[in-house]
DNA sequence: CTCGGCTTGTCGTCCGGGTGACCTGCCAAC
DNA sequence: GTTGGCAGGTCACCCGGACGACAAGCCGAG
């Protein structure tokens, strides 16, 4: 599996190691293959697993109690999951759901320990990812108070084109593999409103909309939109 | 100081350490006072410290273009900031503000790295800090999702009193420190419904309202409220 | 004591955006 | 082909909460 390897070794987790704790750990790895829709583990779940993605997505939702859900984040390939529980040993507090077909490596907590107890790169490496993480959050919190569902849109769009965009003859392509009822769970807004604000920047001509994806063709326009 | 030390102890950071090192990275702590209302880093400041509030109390805000702002957190005695630059060394994205006099324990980077790389335990210890931080600070966006404002502001008044609330004869004071200007920035709503909001509830006869505090009468309503 | 500046308590007004209700278009299964 | 189900597109309506505007209470400084 030199595929399976050359995604893993880009996981934050994995990419301070060296060959051999790479091997050994790698060892330990097991498949996990979902079907779009299905889910992984639920909130409430005891997890003691961490999971990278090896292809596909998988998006991170929280329900309310009347049942309107919120997505914390989409992931693709070489993202990394489900490891909070790993310090903070607790239930967990999203379910994980494929957004698309996809292949994941999952690692459970206690094969994974020693290598953080020993080698110093690694649990750096995951300290340097949390705080990135962090930071995201923070942000993603600040737009939700200040910014209004279109900047929001156009922010995420934007961030999603960080992570999954490809530059094409015509534009930047992101292909996001969400309905608009998740992009707008992702917002936090109403499925409507996004429509809507898709709708508006299509007519200005700074984006294409395509089944599941969307293609920029201003980007510099959707910046200064979502700030 | 004795109480000094106590204090530090409890701190994540310090919490993991043998005698030994704790006196030693005690040698390279410096102290900094701030009086009400002091400024002690802005945001985009470059950031290579690290900090323990030893006493008084911080908030850690971010401004939008339009100068409106949102609270991050109010922290108290023993609570650390300033942490996420040691791990991704950019300039800091939030300012530190003495909401109280207060007096900090300052920790360069340099001097922690050390420690960090030796005593696996202290990255545990981060690591877990950290995981908290961010379980935390989805649950606040969960809340800016799905939650109206008096119920944010019911679980924020909930949530400190976790954290500096005294219980007494009559009912558990809450000495938050904090304007409702700041009240309402950190549950991300203007002053005049955060301010409907508390009264309100003490119409209700679920709280008093006190000068920056508030004395909680009936927390099972409240907690009621807040979900 | 007195003044000025915060902070708090309350308005009316207005608007973004949520809600409910449909319709259309597309694809997949039969 | 027909049918059913899901995603996308658009309405009209209503409400929570932001905004602007003031009055009143409180406190620290002179």
């Amino acid at each position: 599996m030199d595929e399976t390897n050359e995604v893993l070794r880009k996981a934050p987790l994995f990419e301070a190691l060296d060959e051999e704790g790479f091997a050994a750990l790698r060892a330990s790895v097991s498949e996990v293959r979902l079907g779009r829709g299905q889910t992984l583990f639920s909130e409430g779940d005891e997890g003691d697993r961490l999971y990278v993605i090896l292809s596909g997505k998988v998006k991170l939702t929280r329900a309310a109690v009347d049942g309107r859900e919120n997505l914390l984040s989409v992931l693709g390939p070489s993202e990394m999951f489900g490891e909070l529980s790993l310090f903070d040993p607790r239930p967990r507090t999203a379910s994980a759901v494929a957004v698309t077909d996809a292949v994941l490596a999952g690692l459970g907590h206690d094969d994974l320990r020693p290598f953080i107890a020993q080698q110093p790169q690694v649990s750096l490496q995951l300290l340097k990812a949390l705080a990135g993480r962090l930071r995201r959050t923070n942000d993603v919190m600040s737009d939700l108070v200040f910014t209004d569902v279109p900047g929001r849109v156009a922010g995420q769009l934007l961030d999603l084109a960080d992570r999954f965009g490809k530059e094409g003859e015509d534009g930047l392509h992101v292909h996001h593999d969400l309905t608009q009822e998740e992009l707008a769970q992702l917002v936090g807004a109403s499925r409507e409103t996004v429509n809507k604000a898709l709708a508006e920047f299509a007519l200005r001509g700074w984006l294409r909309i395509e089944a599941k994806a969307v293609v920029l063709l201003d980007v510099e326009r959707m910046r200064r939109r979502a700030r």
